[in-house]
DNA sequence: CTGAAAGCGCTTACAG
DNA sequence: CTGAAAGCGCTTACAG
């Protein structure tokens, strides 16, 4: 009935009195709405989900993500909702800020997006977000930026977790070599810190002997990497991006590294796989991007409905797991 | 339409060339029905699903599958779906066949059992799975025994991941001493098989000194562990049932092995935690009961309701996960 | 301010 | 064999 249903959710045009009786009452019958049904009326609000990715160009990290997006998309297609994704030219600011415009123009209801590190990015999404818009960051964050929520990696966990996992297999003289994507990305920063404080405060046995920020340019990465294991000789444990540079696991290899020291590394794409059968890298933490584009896409559509169990979190951390050769068939 | 839908769902009492028509239709349209449509009409079902433990005392594993269960029947209430756990005395067969047999007469729809390795509970189980009754085990398997689908760990294969895991953190001489729980339970020889063999094929460095079966009575197990620490006291390696056996632990503990030693463990419970962060144990390998609980009743329902997009499988392996120092956090 | 009506998409009982 | 009707539980537009 109408009136119940306003006096439930507080739509108004409803008399006090009655209201508060009805409230009363749904209280003693421990009254809950039916999400099913909440959802087939849902149907008839042809609510939208733009997701913006940051760059065009493949990787096997965002196919995961994009896999992610797809498996919530077919999940949803009965709820009536529509998921579309954009891309811009690699890291292009001014073309992510149109692509946010253009999502806003054609009346979607939210917004997932890797953001760009960019003030215009930013400024637009604090902007979206003040004004009540659902905007949910993915994969990457940025400061100076306020949003519904983050999904994505815990990244100083992550680092801390690489520093537990140096320690179980190093032996030797613990003379270790961190390489790291670029530090322009706020997440490589905050994982090679939670990478040094833990070996600082836990694990003295282990030195780094120094931390090279790589480019993503293979080439440029292979030089870097080649330097830095010539002058240091004695290394006998390496961190590396692992799927990231692949210019650097191929200095690696030519240099013979993968016999000389432990590597770990992150993320995974069929080749780190090789490399793990051929135990050249030891282990890998992944951190799951097939659930982060899942989980971002489903918290929008949960914040759209109402319909979450729990409270919708600021900061959804999914957990990074560890591969290794023994568990690489759990990978799917 | 009447027609039409028993014609998609051949139903019957359609004239076949009507049907023929309609399928036809329905395919180039890319027909697919509205699961919560069908959701909210199955509601008039009433469907009913009975999980049936194996003991009544509790322990932290089975603690874990319960919230799992909870966890799936909070979800499933909107869809009108009843859910009821049902206990026997701990391992008392016949009990568990008179659970069994007054869920049938409540008329289940469906049932989850955690099977006791016994005659009568098997010949029952082939009888229900033969006529049809949808039956899931959970999380123990037994043999010469058929049934709708096994929810749990894949023992062989974490037995395989210990040993990768013991390669991963030995330095010394790898002398390893195996404490399993008793053998009566098929998955536990699994494992130890899966860890005899790996290590045989691939890590040579690593001897199994002895295996030791325990018994579950801390007392015994106490001694049992005590006694052989005694008659192996150059032991570097151990691997123990961790949550399973504090008789165990406590031996382990008074007989200095946690320095002596690096322990790795199976499963997950407050004082395993504890050893964790005082750095007695190294690793615990965790088979992840709640998502078996959870899937066992999820798949059930999708299998009552015709919902699954993927076809259910008869053996639903969970992933085991690790956890050391570190990334303690992840647990939930 | 109130409540009967219509509709989301599916299924079955029922009248023809 | 066929198809109009009623119902699953919710929401809103609309007539009063």
């Amino acid at each position: 009935m109408g009136t119940v249903d306003r006096a439930l959710h507080n739509r108004g045009r409803v008399n006090p009195d009655v209201a508060q009786r009805i409230q009363k009452i749904a209280k003693e019958l421990n009254y809950k709405p039916n999400s099913i049904a909440k959802s087939l009326y849902n149907r008839n609000k042809k609510f939208k989900i733009t997701v913006i990715l940051h760059i065009e160009s493949r990787n096997p990290y965002f196919d995961d993500v994009s896999k992610g997006i797809e498996k919530c998309q077919q999940e949803l297609s009965d709820f009536g909702v529509t998921i579309e994704t954009k891309s811009c030219p690699d890291f292009d600011a001014a073309e992510q800020l149109k692509l946010i415009n253009q999502a806003i123009q054609e009346e979607t209801s939210a917004i997932a997006i890797v953001p760009i590190n960019h003030p215009t990015i930013k400024t637009k999404i604090n902007e979206l977000h003040q004004s009540g818009f659902p905007v949910i960051l993915l994969s990457n964050i940025i400061d100076q930026c306020d949003f519904l929520s983050f999904v994505g990696c815990n990244y100083k966990l992550s680092g801390e977790i690489t520093a537990g996992l140096l320690n179980m297999v190093h032996s030797g003289a613990g003379k270790l070599l961190l390489f790291s994507p670029s530090f322009h990305m706020m997440g490589h920063t905050l994982r090679a810190q939670g990478l040094k404080q833990q070996l600082a405060e836990h694990y003295t046995a282990i030195s780094l002997q120094k931390t090279c920020e790589l480019t993503g340019d293979n080439i440029k990465d292979y030089q870097i990497t080649m330097k830095s294991l010539e002058k240091y000789p004695d290394t006998d444990l390496i961190v590396c991006p692992g799927a990231y540079s692949h210019g650097n696991l191929q200095a690696l290899e030519e240099a013979g590294f993968f016999k000389k020291a432990k590597v770990i590394c992150y993320d995974y794409s069929n080749s780190i796989r090789k490399y793990i059968e051929n135990r050249d890298i030891t282990a890998t933490i992944v951190q799951n991007p097939q659930d982060q584009g899942y989980i971002a896409v489903k918290l929008l559509f949960e914040h759209l409905t109402g319909n979450h169990l729990i409270p919708i979190q600021k900061y959804n951390y999914i957990p990074t797991k560890i591969y290794f050769y023994e568990n690489l068939c759990d990978l799917n």
